[in-house]
DNA sequence: TATTGTTATACTCTATAACTATA
DNA sequence: TATAGTTATAGAGTATAACAATA
């Protein structure tokens, strides 16, 4: 029965298995992996709700509830966009990106793990692969992946910004 | 925001996608691309109800009704034992047959668009090796696997018994 | 006593729809 | 009128526990 080899089967397996062992690993984040991804994902970035479901592949009204949760954790703080006071920028809090740096290794060494199975070349082959097949897939379907990537701009434009204006 | 590469979230990026893809190419089968994966799975295979749960990541109470559906669909039948009365042995009818060859070309073309981003070569390499990292995990986990195996090398056997004995 | 599969139940996760506040 | 986010609610999917039959 192992033999059966389709696509779908493979990436079910190990992408269940990805969820397994980060969640050990991020047992102490609200919402264990995806609160992780979230914490990842603002590191150098300052993106709205929106885009940040879009990127996460999930409901904006599921992400909600899972920011209102970092937030109470104080991993997170949720800031008013100045250009468009209907939109709110998640941000990390210093606390957040402790615990980022804190957990970031527990989930590397648990990826690797979860390829220990290959020779490191074709470990490492496999991720690049995976990875680029990804961002073709997700920029290609996500239609807020420019204006995300101004919305970064426009952050660091921001910061930079008080010194010189 | 692209730029963010782990591979937890390039498996999470694929995997949905796959699912989504597949969803509209098994919409006739019930349960969709799990159903779909079962027919799969039975073809050259008459695995116990437990085994299959184990190949799929699912659970057994879960698996109940999917097979359940599919046995009222007439596309799979159970068969019980004969080595353990206890024990459900799953097998495509002829019409499951069927429905798996007109469906397989629909389910490889969404797979096959699911890596059109990528060169030729890297996506056959990208499926080897997403194929060879999930089998080391499962077989690894799976202390099911040896059984299924001997149950499909017992189901062959008493195929071609018959003639000789 | 342990295991296979089933059933009933409860729980989690996700999506739909309605609402607000902005635009 | 349309959009960002929130809330309430319903729905799908999943897991837990108890059970019957068999080992």
């Amino acid at each position: 029965m192992a033999e059966d080899l389709e696509l779908g089967w493979s990436l079910g397996v190990l992408f269940r298995e990805w969820q397994r062992r980060a969640q050990a690993a991020t047992a102490s984040v609200p919402h264990g992996p995806r609160g992780f991804q979230i914490l990842q994902t603002l590191e150098g970035a300052t993106p709205r709700q929106g885009a940040l479901a879009a990127h996460l592949g999930i409901d904006r009204t599921v992400l909600t509830y899972v920011v209102d949760d970092l937030v109470d954790a104080g991993l997170v703080e949720r800031r008013v966009d100045p250009s468009d006071r209907r939109a709110q920028l998640c941000a990390l809090t210093d606390a957040g990106a402790r615990t980022l740096a804190a957990l970031r290794d527990a989930v590397a060494a648990s990826e690797g793990a979860l390829l220990a199975g290959l020779p490191e070349r074709d470990a490492a082959e496999l991720e690049r692969l995976v990875r680029r097949a990804a961002i073709r897939l997700h920029v290609g379907d996500d239609r807020d992946a420019c204006r995300v990537v101004a919305d970064v701009a426009a952050v660091l434009d921001e910061a930079r910004a008080p010194a010189r204006r």
